[in-house]
DNA sequence: GTCATTTGACCCAA
DNA sequence: TTGGGTCAAATGAC
């Protein structure tokens, strides 16, 4: 099966000693995160050797991925309990990135304009859940749609011309988790840090934890739920299938099903070209995901 | 003052 | 004509 061998780069160790996050809790995510990393080095150690042994590498990459889930799940809940410990200003999340806390607004004076009050200001953070700066250049309402899509770009689009962005929409239907879709088009050009390989879904505090990917149809995306990949770097026709929108811009979409669908320990469901993956750990919180370029 | 978000307007493909 | 993607002025936060 093939396997990302990047996966494990960009692993720095973790430094929340300013993170102002109690002993114990960061007790916790050091244990989680050496477990992870000690899996993640048999892991490596396995796939380099063509030795039999007997180890099975699907079970070694279910513990890592729990790992990091459960220290990604500890982290959230902690920096949660800092930010809003009584919870009272927490808001739902407009774009599924909002990191702020949020103030009242009222929009009544604006000539009619602005026709919703906003009870929510959602700022993005310098950087986002894949480790580039989006910024939001619109929304539209979709036909059909329950909730409107954001539009993001890189924040280097104009200084130094990259292309990359994003779409985020909230998906309907799942009214006892949200979770959002976010199509990635175009490859980051820019000159920043390199993508964080795997990370968490982009979701409320308790969003459901699925990975999903896009079929695309006629080279066209045509229908996905939480995640669709796209990497341009990759010529492997197995791990990638090239697509070309009607703008002329070349996308590049990970075929993660080909290579995910024959593995072991994860549990799929079909709904009409979505692809649902979970863990089978029904305590996780969150969901490793391969996000950005597989190479 | 700078930067990010909001949102109506505009463009374009189907 | 309509729907989706982008632009840009207005506005707010810091």
């Amino acid at each position: 099966m093939w396997f990302p061998d990047s996966i494990f780069i960009n692993m720095e160790p973790a430094d929340f000693s300013h993170a102002g996050f109690p002993a114990e809790t960061r007790k916790k995510i050091t244990a989680k995160l050496l477990s992870g990393r000690e899996s993640a080095a048999r892991l490596q150690s396995l796939l380099q050797s063509a030795a039999a042994t007997d180890q099975d590498p699907r079970a070694l990459a279910t513990k890592i991925l729990t790992s990091f889930n459960e220290s990604i799940s500890i982290l959230e809940s902690a920096a949660a309990e800092l930010s809003c410990p009584d919870h009272s200003l927490c808001s739902d999340l407009d774009s599924g990135e909002s990191r702020r806390s949020t103030e009242v607004k009222n929009h009544l004076g604006r000539a009619n304009k602005r026709r919703r009050l906003m009870n929510t200001r959602v700022v993005m953070t310098a950087t986002t859940e894949d480790n580039y700066g989006w910024r939001k250049y619109g929304q539209k309402v979709i036909l059909n749609a329950t909730y409107p899509r954001s539009y993001f770009r890189c924040t280097h689009k104009y200084d130094q011309g990259c292309r990359a962005t994003k779409q985020v929409q909230r998906m309907e239907g799942m009214d006892s988790e949200i979770m959002y879709k976010i199509t990635y088009i175009c490859d980051h050009t820019c000159n920043t840090t390199s993508p964080i390989i795997a990370s968490t879904v982009a979701s409320a505090s308790d969003s459901y934890n699925l990975i999903s990917f896009s079929n695309s149809h006629n080279g066209r995306l045509t229908e996905g739920t939480g995640h669709s990949f796209f990497c341009p770097n990759d010529d492997d026709p197995m791990k990638v299938r090239e697509t070309t929108t009607t703008s002329g811009s070349t996308n590049h979409e990970v075929d993660l099903w080909s290579e995910l669908k024959d593995f072991g320990s994860l549990q799929t469901t079909t709904m009409t070209n979505q692809y649902y993956f979970s863990t089978g750990d029904d305590d996780a919180d969150s969901l490793m995901f391969w996000n950005g370029c597989l190479q």
